[in-house]
DNA sequence: CTCTTGTAGTTCATTCACTGAACTACGGCG
DNA sequence: CGCCGTAGTTCAGTGAATGAACTACAAGAG
């Protein structure tokens, strides 16, 4: 979101996490992140995002201590493991009210293979799920014939467990 | 987050919630909301966004049903108190890790006075509580030193109900 | 050693959106 | 009519995003 500088509301969480997440493009490079993305050529063309902007997010992300960056590759710290309800309840109201054709992603416990509700309670164990041991598969409401067919994009779209990194 | 035009991601519901909320100042416009204010004035001043631009914020989350405007008073619409999960979740990140001194606010079910944990469940019936059973309490986080003076932040910094029109 | 390829950035002119201050429209009210 | 408050609009100045081209560097091939 590019902050105005910075949200004059300093009582306010809600203010602060946007000043660090709320940026325009920061929260798809996380959920890259967590797809298993984690080198700067496959964030670019992944997002299309232009080069410079892509050089300031992920270094303002490793500066907040979001991602970590080693051996070339961006991966996300706790703290941004943290950010997954984010994400999750994002994605939620989006298929809620953008996907009539139903959820574009489903998400599944990997240790009892329950289905995750909504608010990310396994279905099965009844537990709120980690990020760790969550699985994505396309949902019933993707479209693959907007995929691009390029190797990356191909592997983001068959099941994988988050943070998984590509093949 | 005034979207590149639209992200180019068709297949996910992510993209589609940021083109909506994802704007620079939009999820605050939504958090002032649930606080209770209506009134483009109220907004104005709250936030210290320049007009203009609360202008376009206001009219877009009108035309996409997160507000409803009727009498000069902006108010939530069901999609857009479907929002409050996101929110919920952005201030307990933010809280977590930006409030060295606890959270600035803390929830309560309303019907049953039991404090809400960071996933938004009740800690008296365990249920999920919906935002209008929400209470808004300044928390230990909170710095009553940095609090505006005016009648209008004054209120919001009692506990109040959500969506509580302001008095 | 040199040539090529790939990855990870940087640079820069253009465009676009935000900023902030001033101005307008309009509906009470005395 | 004249005054005031609310809800906007207008506009010049600024800063950030965009997109294409360019640089830096390492690994491997010949």
């Amino acid at each position: 979101m590019a902050l105005p500088s910075t949200y004059a509301d300093r009582n306010c969480s809600l203010a602060r996490a946007l000043e660090i997440v709320g940026e325009r493009w920061t929260l798809l490079i996380v959920r890259d992140a967590f797809f298993g993305i984690s080198r700067f050529g496959d964030f670019a063309t992944q997002l299309g995002i232009p080069r410079a902007v892509l050089t300031n997010r992920l270094k303002f992300l490793v500066q907040e201590d979001v991602l970590d960056h080693t051996d070339g590759e961006y991966r996300l710290t706790t703290k941004g493991v943290q950010l997954w309800p984010i994400l999750r309840a994002m994605m939620a109201w989006g298929d809620d009210h953008y996907s009539p054709t139903g959820e574009k992603r489903t998400f599944w416990h990997t240790t009892d293979n329950g289905r995750l509700d909504p608010e990310g309670r396994c279905s099965v164990c009844g537990g709120l799920v980690p990020a760790a041991d969550t699985r994505v598969d396309p949902g019933p409401g993707f479209d693959p014939g907007n995929t691009n067919p390029d190797p990356v994009s191909a592997l983001l779209n068959t099941p994988r467990r988050l943070m998984e990194p590509l093949a």
